[in-house]
DNA sequence: GCCTGCGGCGCGTTTTCGGCAACGGCCTCC
DNA sequence: GGAGGCCGTTGCCGAAAACGCGCCGCAGGC
């Protein structure tokens, strides 16, 4: 990048804190990074370095320029990365933020297929509920975001949105595994263990619940499916999960599931989707296509 | 700054969608500009417009390229800010986006008292409807944003959001005016003037007719706010508007207004914030933080 | 007292940049 | 169907900026 050398200049000016060492470093004579130091000090109106005996030092102004100018030199680092991304499929790299009801399931699997095709493409999955995950697709930290909410579509760009029953989770020799579905009626006969509050899922079975006049005074509470599941897994609780993130029968895990009546717990949303404008690399973008079909399959209407 | 003339220029050109009318609106040539865009393109590899009979168009490594380059511009604002205000001038820009009801009284008074302590800053003040207001922020073009919302929070980074209850305009003569309070039903009675469908404010009144069983067949529509002050002062008509942006008595306009009961119109909010994650320039950020302290005063919750 | 390394500066050369004019393509209007 | 207009593009040439070279004055250290 042309434009930038002045900007390289002073960068390394300020590391080694000569002029002339400096010059030696990029291969140019003294007088030239002198020039281009006082003309880029008369830009800006005053000295960024004090001159000394044995050579120059940032001053006040200077701290505030170098900042800039290192800000400056990294931003154009991470535009060259990204062409790069969009240049070629075959190396590239996805992130993707989402909810923790995908990381059992869904996720792992999507991204294995994917990872058939493209072996050379980079995953990065970070775990995040839907206020952080529309942060991070602001502020340019992930690619894609796939939440679940309860209450709304988040403000992203919404590629696609499917509905999501509720399960009910249960021990794999429980008494109500294997039922076709459950009214939520006959899982208030068991004790329940809950994901806490910060859970989009909560919510739901909250309102259900108050809306028949139970209220919710869980067993167990906790911020973890990981963990609910593996207490499932040794009690008599029943605990309940979107369809995505449910285990099923025979995963050898010692846990099932069972959908609950569409009646009793309205169904939330999973939501896929990206930054609004943005345009995406190739590699997230034949990612986000995959991730949309199979959404589609699963849960699309009919 | 020199070494952006470059940036300036492929900004303007995305801008205008033409090389010939950047390089008139620069005041060069277009051969300059054309060799320039070339120059640049063959640095990052690739090209980032496509050509077109009638103009260019950013392609989708352009769409990421002008992201930078506006950054960058936005960058360099703030560095210069920073200096101006480390050498005590205080010299600086801030631009901000905001809804029409802003524009008579609020802004203008936020904005005075500012530029009383800091003569030398320079403000910029875009009428924009919320979307717009957003695009605005993401492009770089403005750095605040103050906008009226009905519908839900938009897709910023919200420094503070207050809500805003309706207040019904009329003349200052008008038989309602001087009440301390007005039912939505007793305004009715008089003709109505309202904002057209593209305001937020518009569906909260809509909204708030038909749940009652009315309906909204205003004698005026117009999208001019300053329009239906000038229309209500003139006849018995009464209009709304949210409070931040209604006229009070004695101020020799004509028009006074009077608030309308909660109950029967639910309040919309008022959202002011920033692009997420975007550091603002000194003045912004002072600006900032004297808009929000204000608004945390006369909307606050207690 | 000499030597070394430093920032600063004037001069001649080289490279870059911008303006001018002209070309070919596409669209529209007559 | 042809003329005119707007577009991006390119060759040419003069102006301006950048660069390298050599030199100066200065401050420490051996």
């Amino acid at each position: 990048m042309k434009h930038l050398t002045t900007f390289r200049l002073i960068d390394e000016v300020a590391r080694l804190g000569s002029i002339r060492r400096a010059a030696e470093a990029m291969a140019i004579t003294a007088s030239a990074v002198q020039r281009r130091l006082i003309a880029f000090e008369e830009e800006l109106g005053e000295p960024i370095f004090e001159r000394l005996p044995h050579g120059v030092r940032l001053n006040a102004a200077g701290e505030l320029a170098i900042h800039h100018v290192r800000q400056q030199l990294a931003e154009t680092d991470r535009l060259r990365s990204r062409l790069a991304d969009l240049t070629g499929v075959r190396r590239g790299h996805v992130s993707v933020a989402c909810s923790q009801a995908l990381t059992p399931y869904f996720l792992p699997e999507e991204i294995g297929r994917y990872s058939a095709l493209y072996p050379a493409v980079r995953f990065e999955v970070m775990v995040q509920e839907h206020g952080a995950a529309s942060g991070a697709l602001e502020a340019y930290l992930v690619d894609l975001a796939l939440v679940f909410d309860a209450a709304g579509p988040p403000p992203f760009e919404i590629l696609i949105a499917v509905p999501q029953p509720i399960r009910a989770m249960m021990a794999a020799d429980h008494p109500l595994a294997g039922r076709g579905e459950l009214r939520l009626r006959e899982c208030l006969e068991y004790p329940l263990a809950l994901p806490t509050r910060a859970f989009g899922g909560r919510m739901l079975i909250e309102r259900s619940l108050a809306a028949r006049g139970f209220s919710a005074t869980p067993e167990l509470e906790s911020n973890s499916f990981e963990y609910l599941k593996a207490h499932v897994a040794r009690s008599r609780t029943i605990a309940f999960q979107i369809d995505v993130g449910a285990p099923r029968a025979g995963a050898g895990e010692g846990v099932t599931s069972v959908p609950v009546a569409a009646r009793d717990v309205h169904a939330g949303s999973l939501y896929f989707g990206q930054l609004k404008g943005r345009t995406l690399s190739v590699a997230a973008a034949r990612f986000a296509d995959q991730v949309t079909r199979r959404l589609e399959e699963r849960f699309g209407m009919g």
